[in-house]
DNA sequence: TTGAAAGCGCTAACAC
DNA sequence: GTGTTAGCGCTTTCAA
């Protein structure tokens, strides 16, 4: 522990009033005075003791995170890393610190009790909604500012929250691939019972619609994002009667191991086959599938992190405000092992 | 913000002291006085203020994990997120906050000093040590109680820390393909600035040195961990006039990538070449390679951020304490598209 | 422009 | 066993 504005003061002889006043940029305060003060404060590598600081306020100056994890499955969705990243590059340019909350998904309410009972934190970030997410109602009710990254479908009352346009990017890569010719179509998607995954199945569906394709259930696959089961999908899909000709997969991941399908039946990409892959983040995408052609929609995780957080701060700001949303859109980008282009 | 111990006092016409230490367990309190005030605790929903305790005690009952993000690439190290999950388990069951400090590297120094300084938290976890990391002294210096997630070479004094025995591990991996009879053997390593990647060539080179091969440069290859990098470094090794017959990955994403390359080049692993894949997580293996034959070595970060939760809050409590240690073996895994064995 | 005093919600001597 | 008092380090009236 360092040294206290008290000890600071009585140093320069002055009392912790001004030295407060000084530091915190009131106007009242003599233009010398506060050049002097903060001089020492710099000298003396003064640091105000955050929780003082909350106490006398009322505000914790942070945010917390609650990120659910599954007993079931040891990893964690890397979006979310990627997400806190940007988050927390905001947080720390605002002078806010990021509180993070892991729990197993049944305790999680009482996480975000706890984190609002005990004066932990100034608002809230919530990840991976899924269909009618009861924490929209609880966090309303708690009265604390929240942010859903994401959205939750069931959820009629106004809530602020930051999402990517996940139907319209499925929506669009569809097209394509109609446009292409294909009328046998795979989704290779994520968890239905996530939010996210639900409104990617609806835009591909809407595309098919609107070409007058009656969407097979065959061709729809479902579950966490991982290489084998973008590998299992692809087996199972080409194994069918009438396989389909083209590929939309979730995630980069994914994509690896329906590549691996693909390739392993002698099937050849941009050429007997098209796969269209998105993911969260272009991080994931360079040279990714390394395939004289394929297509991706893509955003930057990282970038949606940096805004939430500036929106959910906004929000603590100013709390009675009406509800922040923010629609990312994706971009669609036509690649090749030398370079990409975008659209 | 909810009731406070004052409010809870008078609604049962106790002092604050009393409610408090009827709350807090300790002795000297009435049995039924105690019953009494945790029940009307209970019932107002009571949570005590936590930086309202912090200030009265002096501790923050809070952990900070800085974790440095280069702006160079926007991927957050998955690592990262699964031992954070582990850790976080432990802190809350311990009562612990967990404060996220995400900093570009050149801020990083800043970042611990501030953290320190302003008492946010009683205790850090160092990530991705490199060679010679300045962090430690800086944290030795600071007098925090601290934890490395990993070890860093040419720091003599002694520290704390969790480690896998990463040179152990890529030891023996190669060990077991020197025993298959290979003589060319490629390493597909991480970034040779983070310690954990130079651990792993020392036991590779260990191994090879024990057999009487010398290291041949061409055959080892070191950079971020990526799908990509896999591919290239495996086209590249494959190139070569007298290309390796077998290939040790860093990582699952880089084993995926290294087989694109091979299964391309019309090898088939586990009869033409043989691979092994370490990688810090159990759980990215399972069918991860899907081939008839392969090795992997592996360990349970998720496990290992638990563990080193605990040490850390051990040395939080009693600071005194000469440093802990704690060295993870790796597990061996035989594995094959049905199910795994271990040795 | 500066200072004195009270208080944020809790704990911890020290009395009773 | 329980209460009184002071104080953690800061902000914020209010007065000067």
């Amino acid at each position: 522990m360092g040294v206290t504005l008290k000890e600071l003061a009585s140093t320069l002889g002055l009392s912790p009033t001004t030295v407060s006043r000084a530091l915190n940029g009131y106007p009242e305060v003599n233009a010398r005075t506060r050049q002097r003060v903060q001089d020492a404060a710099r000298a003396a590598n003064y640091h105000p003791n955050i929780r003082a600081k909350s106490l006398a306020t009322g505000q914790s100056r942070a945010i917390g995170h609650v990120i659910p994890i599954s007993t079931s499955h040891e990893i964690v969705n890397p979006i979310f890393a990627d997400f806190i990243a940007g988050a927390g590059e905001s947080y720390s340019r605002a002078g806010y610190d990021m509180v993070l909350s892991v729990v197993p998904d049944a305790e999680e309410e009482a996480a975000y009790r706890n984190l609002v009972a005990r004066g932990s934190v100034d608002g809230i970030m919530v990840h991976g909604p899924r269909l009618q997410d009861s924490r929209i109602p609880l966090l309303r009710d708690l009265g604390v500012p929240f942010m859903v990254h994401g959205r939750s479908s069931g959820v009629s009352a106004p809530y602020s929250w930051l999402d990517i346009n996940n139907r319209r990017s499925f929506r669009r890569a569809t097209e394509f691939l109609l446009d292409l010719g294909h009328t046998r179509i795979a989704l290779v998607n994520g968890l239905e019972t996530m939010d996210f995954a639900m409104r990617r199945r609806l835009g591909y569906l809407d595309a098919l619609q609107e070409a007058g394709i009656t969407p097979d259930p065959a061709l729809m696959h479902t579950a966490e994002m991982t290489e084998p089961f973008g590998h299992d999908a692809g087996r199972a899909l080409l194994a069918l009667a009438d396989p389909p000709s083209a590929f939309l997969a979730s995630s980069m991941i994914v994509a690896y191991g329906l590549r691996r399908a693909l390739t392993d039946a002698g099937l050849r990409l941009g050429r007997d086959v098209s796969v269209i892959v998105h993911d969260d983040d272009l991080s994931y995408m360079p040279n990714g599938l390394d395939v004289p052609q394929f297509t991706a929609t893509c955003s930057s995780v990282r970038e949606a992190g940096r805004k939430a957080a500036e929106m959910l701060l906004a929000l603590v700001r100013d709390p009675d405000q009406p509800p922040l949303t923010l629609l990312m859109e994706t971009q669609l980008v036509l690649g090749d092992s030398t370079g990409r282009n975008r659209t």
